[in-house]
DNA sequence: TCAGAAAATGACCAACGGGTCATTATTGGC
DNA sequence: GCCAATAATGACCCGTTGGTCATTTTCTGA
């Protein structure tokens, strides 16, 4: 593999003395090792560059994290469960069911375009075939929510009579999707800049026409 | 990582003795790497099951392919360029935009629900932060006709005046993001299956949102 | 101030896997 | 049949890296 620098620590002053952080040391190497994780994948990542750029050495990520895999399992779970939750508050408001959804697609897409984030479900597909148990961990503790959660919305706009019928896995997999991909064209250098659009504009395209095949309602557009 | 059975190999009747067929090797030794890629991705493929499900020792792989990199690349562009000869034969034919663009679809899903075809982009894009060269070559190669294709169509649908005005690499995004995306659930054991969809209503809903929004005609529904 | 607890280090180990090459097996021409 | 020519082998080499642990440093509180 080509030789790549080791990751640029996130928040290192160089000849940092030695320093006992037993509380912060999780959470900045859980952050070391999303940085790491998401431009080299899981296999190619080597402890060395985590440690590096959580500013302590390779032993000391093992008192924390007792093995790579156990690392990885904790940078998911750190990285994801806690939109979860913001996603779900969502549910609390008795909004519109139409407006709700674009309030749901708002906050899906903020959190897939972030290039650290959206490279959350891009390890977990990639390293599948390596780690069936974390794919299943995350199909369990992750997607089912993120579907029960879009379904429950979808459930509340054919209450409503504002959305057509259709099979609700189908339509929660059509509305992330294209989320889902936006995050890896962003990370690509050349990529996304010759297509040259701009996330907004993508994301907007994309929820308006989703809206648009879903909605019961005559179309008006602008 | 967990311990993995080997790959099992494609064509292997055990015990074969050994034979010159000096032809048939780079096919074989492409299918196999395919395969052995698209379970455990790059970093993570070992040569020896590579040449193991060829049929042949680890030393012959390096008779064909200097080296791993190689490998890849040469899985890549063999496992992907004749699909877009195909596609790009579509244009040849004159019919009506709308019904070019879901033969367009067809072709496509053909492709991308294939679990094995399915790996490529997936591949390259988890190996993007390793192989620069490679995302680069995929970009200007593939990538680029894809959406020289799709934009062939959808300037074609403008001119007939049954597409309605939008920006054509965003459109192109839309529609291939579903796809890629249904590519990788399907290899997952249990995730597709729990969902119980299949291929076909799924994609068939993607393609009809995707026309009904793209359309311009006043909507027709049954 | 100092002693003991515990956090951090980095040299070290062992396994793994990409890549090599001297050797062996196969084949086609004569 | 026999003999180059060459396809194929697999034991071997060695760089890389996950993981360990004896040692060093820092901190706390008495």
């Amino acid at each position: 593999m080509p030789v790549t620098p080791p990751a640029s620590a996130a928040s290192l002053t160089p000849a940092q003395p030695r320093r006992r952080r037993k509380d912060a040391r999780p959470a900045e190497l859980l952050a070391a090792a999303l940085e790491v994780f998401s431009v080299h994948g899981y296999a190619a990542a080597r402890m060395e560059d985590i440690a590096r750029g959580a500013g302590v050495s390779k032993g000391t990520v093992f008192l924390y994290y007792e093995s790579k895999e156990a690392l990885f399992r904790a940078v998911i779970e750190a990285a994801v469960l806690p939109h979860l939750d913001a996603g779900e508050a969502l549910l609390r408001d008795d909004a519109p069911a139409d407006r709700l959804m674009r309030e749901l697609f708002e906050g899906t897409q903020r959190v897939l375009l972030d290039p650290l984030l959206s490279a959350i479900p891009r390890l977990v597909d990639a390293e599948a075939g390596n780690f069936p148990e974390v794919a299943a961990y995350y199909h369990e503790h992750v997607t089912r929510r993120v579907h029960a959660l879009f379904g429950a919305v979808y459930a509340r706009g054919l209450r409503e009579g504002c959305f057509r019928a259709a099979d609700v896995g189908v339509l929660c997999q059509l509305a992330l999707a294209p989320l889902l991909y936006a995050g890896n064209w962003r990370r690509l250098p050349g990529v996304w800049e010759e297509a040259c659009f701009d996330p907004e504009t993508y994301c907007r395209t994309h929820v308006d026409m989703f809206m648009r095949g879903l909605s019961c309602a005559p179309e008006k557009q602008g």
